[in-house]
Order: structure tokens, then sequence, then C-alpha cells
DNA sequence: TTATAAAAAGATAAAAAAATCTTTATATAT
DNA sequence: ATATATAAAGATTTTTTTATCTTTTTATAA
């Protein structure tokens, strides 16, 4: 469903939403340690969220990695978008070039209705929203 | 979502629903160049679910792969199951040792209704079923 | 029997994804 | 200016998934 990297890169993040901001930065390697994931392997992932502007980062001294307040209200599925595509969430389910109504596979009307309401559902919920939860002890994130 | 092998196993065992059984077999090379899947990938998927009494299988002159009733009364779920493990449907999306609602990622209360109202669909409908909704003109076996 | 047709099993190769290592660029502080 | 801390970029390695090739087993038929 989601890759190594989106799981990695969302763990990351929504540590960043909760721990940072422009004046309080943290180093690649130090929330790799915090978030259990390779630290060259998260580096990676953060570059490519800054270069599309869904994270921020700061060279030399006293820099490091965060995010400003319109990443926080990035809906998450932008930073899934970002990490593996578009496609992998919205492909056919047996391989059909074109997933729609008009021409459904055989997996389609069992499958579809569900994906449609976890996209929406991803579309809507921003990273903010996931951090409310967390803050209320209505989820945690891994470790 | 789906690993290709379950994609095309899938593909696969939809085809021998509708075209074969024990008296009328088709060749894994045959059914490769029909559904558009390499044929020794096919082959040895195919094998996996005979060993799995998914399908079944003759050697020799005027053998080949076939699906008997039983088989093709089994829920859709089971040959993702044999074929992708378990684990890859029901793992948490975060990477969460367990996914429950006990110690929910913060995506779990976002994702998993929709994972389970589409394992319950899995769960529930057989081969025949989707075969009925082709038969009908419902959808299409992707080539 | 012998030849042949086919799946089964096992070994190998190629491609993709995951992870790491090395070098370069940039900002800060001394 | 110089040294240092850090992200950025790029190259490389490892692992997993996907795909193919080769050999063995089994069934059929002449
Ligand atoms: S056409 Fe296959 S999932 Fe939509
Ligand atoms: S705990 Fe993460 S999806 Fe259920």
């Amino acid at each position: 469903m989601l890759s190594n990297s989106s799981k990695y890169a969302l763990k990351a993040v929504l540590y960043l939403a909760i721990h940072t901001s422009s004046e309080n930065k943290i180093l690649a390697r130090d929330l790799a340690s915090l978030i259990n994931v390779p630290p060259a392997y998260i580096a990676k992932l953060l570059q490519e969220l800054v270069r599309k502007n869904l994270a921020h980062s700061e060279k030399g001294p006293h820099g490091g990695f965060y995010l400003d307040e319109l990443n926080k209200n990035e809906p998450v599925i932008n930073f899934i978008y970002a990490i593996d595509g578009e496609d992998k969430l919205n492909s056919c389910l047996l391989g059909l070039s074109h997933c729609n109504h008009l021409n459904p596979c055989p997996l389609h009307h069992l499958a579809n209705p569900m994906r449609d309401a976890l996209l929406n559902n991803l579309k809507h919920k921003c990273i903010n929203d996931l951090v409310i939860d967390i803050k209320n002890g209505k989820s945690s994130l891994p470790l």
C-alpha cells in the first residue's frame, strides 16, 4: 500500500510537526535515531520533501530540518504523492492501464469505494490533524 | 497494495475459472499469452497455487492447469494471501508491529475502516462471484 | 517399451527498491 | 579568512522482487 519510503517520510514529518519550527530544528541523524529509521535514508527523503516544498531545511551550524505552518497544514496525501508518486495509490489493482468505472476490472467494484474513501480522508486530513490525535492520546507515533 | 505476482495470479485464476475445468485444461504458455503475463512467471505462480490447493494441474500430454468447483468458490482473498502472504494487507501502514485499535498509529483511524471493508469484501466474494460480473458485462478481465 | 508432452523444481539473471557512502555546497562562528 | 557544522547531491552497495532458464518428474500415447 505505502512504500517503506513513504512510511519513513510520514513518521519523520509527524515528528517534525510536533517537535520543530523555524526556531527549533532537528538534525537528520537525531531524527533518524528518534524514529528508528536509517539516518542516510531519512536525510534523502527529507531532501526530496524540501525540494517539493513540503518541509524546510537549513545548512551549516544550527541548521537542520523543520516544518513551517504551511507544511503542517498540507494534506497527508501530498507527502505520499511526493515520495511514492500518484500512480501507486490510484492505479488499477489488476493492472488495467486506466482505472475507472467505464472499464472496470473484476476487482474495481469490490475495492474502489474503499480506495476512494481512503483517498478522500488522506486529502482532507492534514499533518496537524494527525498531530492533534497524537496529542489527545488518540494515536501514537511509531518509534 | 497488491504485488505484481498477486495481480498476475488473479488474472490467471479468473481466466481459468471462466475457461477451464478438469476436462478442459490450459497450458501455462497458452494462458500466459492470453492474459499477457510472462510464461515462466505465471507457471511458477500457478505451481504455488496448486501446492496450496487453490488450483489444479496435470502433467504430461493433454495436461495443463484448471480450477475445479471448489477452487472457483474460494474467497478471492485466499489467492492474495497465498501469493503475497497475510501481512501485506494486514500490517500497519506506518510500520507499527501490531496494527490494532488498542495502540493505533496516526493513520489507523483514517485508513483502517476502509481496509476492513475491503478485506471483508475479499473474504466474502469468491472467484465465481467475480466471474458472474464479467459474464454480465459488469467488469472485464484485463488482457 | 520408447518417445513425447507437460508440470514441478531448482538455479540463475535482471530490475527495482531500500539503504549506505562519499563528495560538494553553504551557512555560522571564531 | 578559516574552521566547522550541516544539508544537498551523487555514486555505490545490498536486498527484494520480478523474470527467465535448465533440469527433473510424471503422465500419455504410439
Ligand atoms: S479498474 Fe481495476 S481497480 Fe479500477
Ligand atoms: S496501527 Fe497503523 S494502520 Fe493500524
